[in-house]
DNA sequence: AATGAATGAGGATTCATTCAT
DNA sequence: AATGAATGAATCCTCATTCAT
């Protein structure tokens, strides 16, 4: 028993090791993919920031593309269920778009490194920013809902969506070079917009 | 006298030839960021697009990036002219917002290789703006208009202008993966969010 | 005495399991090699193979090297004295070249990877030479028999053995690519050769 | 006309120049192949002795293995014009088996580096060396010949072609490691085994 | 002006070997 | 004895840029 316990208490120490390892480099590499973007940013730099060697940065990643593509995977599972437990949280009866909007820019205001990344770092053309399909996904469930109930006639529900998606990227890009204002304000202005539309006037000759 | 005018002719036709190689070397340019963004794009590709050899193209751009850059900026300085003449046009007394935003789309589809470069196959991490700020531009000209007349009490200008950009670039990106619809089906969808706002049943709880 | 008793029964387990533990690497090696030649086998996969930690394998050999040797001398040590044994068993007397070449031919046949790993996987350049010196040996000492009687005038010794070597080395390799003939047909076109010459006609003109 | 020339003058030296250098690459990367092997030879190295810039080697061969491939097959083809050429100016009737090993062994002589690396630098385990089946190919002309006619009963063909080509190929090897006999007294060593066979005594019990 | 061969710094990846546990 | 995570030197290959012609 008690060798079964010191093997465990070994394995387990192990297990933490490799699992904070792995930590290090993902959090340097999300730092400097961050900085310079996917294709600047050499294994070198993220093995040097994570303190390891360059042959370490392999055994956890096969290459970097893996650990790219783990960044954007992980973030955004865990803005995911963050955004979901928040919802969760204030209104059990169903979410409210504001809600969501609000949620959405919190956590991203938290984690800007991960979404400017996601945003600016692409490794391909063809991405159209697995953020946007994140958020676009989020936003979807509300507005079938509405549709459902035939409350959005006239609009094209994914177009609809990604229109949205799109106000809702650019007020985080909008942080990549403004420090303000917080989440909070910004998701008002999205809302106010979404809710009242701008005032008539600006669609009629200005005279 | 003779001398000169052969002189000059000659000055003439060396210039009209060296602008032409100037346009195909761009052109191929396009092209070639337009496909594979610019990291993966090489000097040697456009070259050959262009027929001339490696070393022609660097009598004509400092480097890579220069080119580039003159692809953006001149793309956009005709982007921006075209849509001016399309709202004098068509509302001389002043653009209403209606106006601007299908001339922007209108233009953007017909211009998909460079909407494409500059949104996806940045150089540079701080630089998606480059459309965005084109766009954000025209928009800002209206939008300052009706600010300056109070109609936009509740509205920090600036982040209004960039959430609408937001919309609008998302608009434009929509394309780089659908062929429809048209423009105009595109902005009567962006203009009908901007003016009615959605109902006010998505932004409640939803029993 | 019972102390005794027992450490020498764990020394003998100890040294009963060393051994076991060395030749199950040696037998991974000694695959591995065969599959991948020298240079694209991998410790790490000699390793797994052999159900051991890569730390292990150092544990038996100083590197990579000492192991691929080790095969080797004990490959062909065991090729060395299973020929000699039948041979003495088929004729006490003396052998005569037949023999030789049956034997060889049998033993090389049923250690094909040990035999591919030696002609074609070597690691050095001067190394194809390893099979061929251990075949090399059993031949010269028939041949410096014949020498010694005066038999063999015209030849030059080592060269004859060389080239002897070199056919029936030939007659191994060729069973890397085909599974017929058998041995035992395969010496015997060895054997006609050297027994009989080819026809005369093959070496004059022909018309 | 004047220009013309010029221009052909230009043409002509830029070719030469190029094939100079292509040259230079391919000497230098025979004799590093030949001293390394080939996984051993380093890009590096063969650019140095080469006496150009590691990037240059990339403009002439697309890697290290179409380098590698080149010089084997250009040598063989070398090789095999060169034996061809040597057995038509002696025997024009059709060659003979021993004109034949004379002619191969004389070139082999002379071009040991690359023999050396077709035997022993080989890149792939397969490859039952390119220089065998080049010999081969040779000598199974007139091996063919003779058995058309009935003259090799009691022979595999294409056992017999494989065992005298491993004769042959053990000759050249010898050099390898020796300087000594020249050309012509190793053929003669060689067609004396084929020509007369073995004394009977080797292959009888020896008493 | 045009050419295109040459340059060489830069970066990704591998793997034999070590060593703390 | 055994483990296997960590090391980092070594090597291939790319491509923007230069420069002799």
């Amino acid at each position: 028993m008690k060798i079964d316990s010191i093997k465990l208490g070994k394995k387990r120490r192990g297990a933490r090791r490799r699992e904070r390892t792995r930590t290090d480099i993902l959090n340097a590499a999300r730092d400097v993919f961050a900085e310079h973007g996917y294709h600047e940013a050499s294994i070198a730099e993220i093995a040097e920031r994570a303190d390891i060697a360059v042959g370490t940065f392999y055994l956890y990643f096969h290459d970097k593309d893996e650990a790219f593509e783990t960044i954007l995977d992980e973030g955004f599972e865990v803005t995911r269920s963050r955004v979901m437990e928040a919802i969760a949280a204030q209104e059990p009866d169903g979410a409210t778009l504001s809600i969501v909007i609000h949620a959405i820019l919190h956590h991203a205001y938290e984690q800007r490194a991960l979404f400017r990344i996601a945003l600016t770092g692409s490794k391909q053309l063809t991405q159209p920013s697995r953020v946007q399909h994140a958020i676009a996904e989020i936003i979807a469930t509300i507005l079938e809902d509405a549709h459902r109930q035939a409350a959005l006639i006239g609009y094209d529900l994914p177009i609809l969506t990604s229109l949205l998606t799109g106000m809702i990227t650019q007020a985080i890009a909008w942080w990549f070079e403004h420090d303000t204002p917080d989440p909070d304000t910004m998701a008002n202005q999205v809302i106010r917009i979404l809710q009242h539309g701008l005032p008539a006037h600006v669609f009629t000759s200005q005279t």
